[in-house]
DNA sequence: AATAGTATTGCAAATGTTTTCATTTTTTGG
DNA sequence: CCAAAAAATGAAAACATTTGCAATACTATT
């Protein structure tokens, strides 16, 4: 390339970095040789000079569906304005892979990395803190995170649909979680919900104790199940929205109505989750807040890197709409 | 690090990449080095030699809701799969936008790039070839696109669909799309569509031709507001399934009933489509078999140069449920 | 014990860029 | 038109790794 514009590497590296410090002329000599060579930059020979790689890992659980979509693409959207590139790769809720892939992040230099959750193996956080890589935790928030968490307090969100439901005045109360493996945000928010209601003396009991996979189409299929077991509880607390759709796909197939013969909520306010007939009471956590404030946030961490940030409290917040009642006076 | 080893940087280098050249004592003495020091290999280094970056660019319209996430999902597991990393953008369907991220992979020497769809800048195709990166076009598919492409027939997925409506003996059809600038695929499914019907000389007439930004809640509101206009069609015609959920939940509010009323189909097959109440007649365009063959594709293209890949038709397929039913004889 | 192999290691060059410092060119002011 | 100052450029070292080749260290054979 340089020989190419008849000028040294140095002054072609100059034109692009600090254009000012070159002569109009020889600029324009560079402009053109670069136009005429489709000449690209190669990011990874700046890398191995300590110059950032201009990229942030993002690892998630999975892209699936409706829960992480939002916030990656919130995340993706916002860090790019701030001139990064997101490497993205996702582990199925196994936390041993989670680890691997951040290895692998670190291999290529990337800049910041972005894990979702607040319980890693200590592995993983042992190695993000020896390579001192900015690191941020995404989703699940609580003070005492050894990073940085960026996100609502589940235990909080599950303290909200818990208390709810203990005030409309159900007693006989199923639950439907996703598996709690690996998966702090649904284990916090179970745990929310399980102390709010035990503040009105009420227990899930284990028939109405539901762990289904992480879809539609498993909620459908475990709530159609528990229509046929027998009893019905007055309310169904589903771990997110996703596991309410399909809850609720179930109760209209049954012929049920909802709220007038059972109660649901869900967590998360997904998109979708409004307009849903019937519109699904559930507890919002911002996928799209969290995404722009942590995508800040490690870009700040990383640009000024003495800048010791702080973790962001989003506060989750009960959304009343369609699908909650009062239980019947006895 | 090799000096912390007490061998030569080439050594190290021997014992990472040709294990079986160097003494095992050796290997043990770097090994261990390797751990004291946490060390980690930078790749930016390899990858100035020429050496593979071991990145993939995907770069989607949006990450959001469930289009593609069920796409990026398989794509990223099966690239990860065959040892590489994906770097991921999203712009928002706007070509322009998409070239400068094109260009910003190729700054980060990307192996491999994947977009989404078969129309894209004559700006982008040109730089693409003549950087000869590995590319390949997902979703739509043709035979006769700039560059291999995996997925489905568009049109034909359309075809299916306005056929289908077409033999129940609708003659009153309404279309619910997305913007067809910069998205083949809606403006394929949507000529598809129309070739069928006009088959069965049925035209969608302008009133009943409706344009909605992609979500659950803006096909809802435009249903709805349909609904409110007079005369309703027979059947509706949804560009994809996200907006056919919206329109049942409109449709479902109003009190109407699907298909008794008003016939619906949407495209795509979406997670959850299946489980709809009522179940979402549609077209299957199966996002995992797309994601795992076009990265088994590029992948191959990468690590044999000289392989020239071909595309892959991946046969969309009307699946008949629950929300279509024959016209009413008149 | 010497020789010929073979196995193992190190040296040096190369990769594409940035940066510091030195050198050359241009401009300014007298 | 000259000297001094300022502006523009180049040379060389540095970054972390790979690789071909040369050098060294073993091993087996006689």
């Amino acid at each position: 390339m340089a020989r190419a514009a008849r000028v040294s590497p140095s002054t072609v590296s100059r034109s692009f970095n600090h254009p000012e410090l070159v002569k109009a002329s020889t600029r324009k000599k560079i402009d053109s040789a670069v136009r005429r060579l489709g000449y690209i930059r190669n990011r990874a020979a700046q890398t191995i000079h300590g110059i950032r790689s201009g990229t942030v890992g993002l690892i998630v659980p999975t892209v699936d569906h409706a829960i992480f979509a939002e916030l990656i693409q919130s995340f993706s959207e916002a860090i790019e304005e701030l001139g990064f590139t997101i490497l993205l790769a996702s582990h199925g809720y196994d936390l041993q892979r989670e680890y691997a892939l951040a290895r692998k992040m670190l291999e290529h230099r990337v800049d910041g990395l972005a894990l979702i959750g607040i319980e890693h193996e200590a592995e993983t956080f042992g190695l993000l803190k020896r390579q001192n890589v900015p690191t941020i935790l995404l989703w699940n928030y609580t003070q005492a995170s050894a990073f940085p968490s960026v996100g609502s307090d589940n235990f909080e969100a599950g303290r909200l649909v818990g208390a709810h439901i203990g005030q409309l005045g159900h007693r006989h109360v199923a639950g439907l979680f996703p598996p709690l493996t690996g998966n702090d945000r649904a284990q916090y928010r179970r745990d929310g919900v399980e102390a709010a209601l035990a503040g009105f003396g009420v227990h899930i009991p284990e028939i109405w104790d539901i762990e289904t996979p992480y879809s539609v189409a498993a909620a459908k299929q475990a709530v159609t199940q528990l229509l046929n077991h027998g009893e019905l509880p007055t309310a169904l607390i589903c771990g997110n929205d996703v596991l309410a759709w399909g809850a609720l796909h179930a109760l209209s197939r049954a012929g049920l109505n909802v709220p007038g013969d059972i109660t649901v909520t869900g967590i998360g306010d997904f998109k979708g989750s409004r307009d849903f007939e019937p519109a699904l009471t559930t507890v919002r956590i911002p996928a799209r807040q969290i995404g722009a404030k942590a995508a800040k946030a490690i870009a700040t961490r990383i640009t000024a890197a003495d800048a010791e940030i702080t973790g962001e409290h989003v506060i989750p917040e009960l959304v009343q709409r369609d699908t909650c009642a009062p239980v019947a006076h006895v």
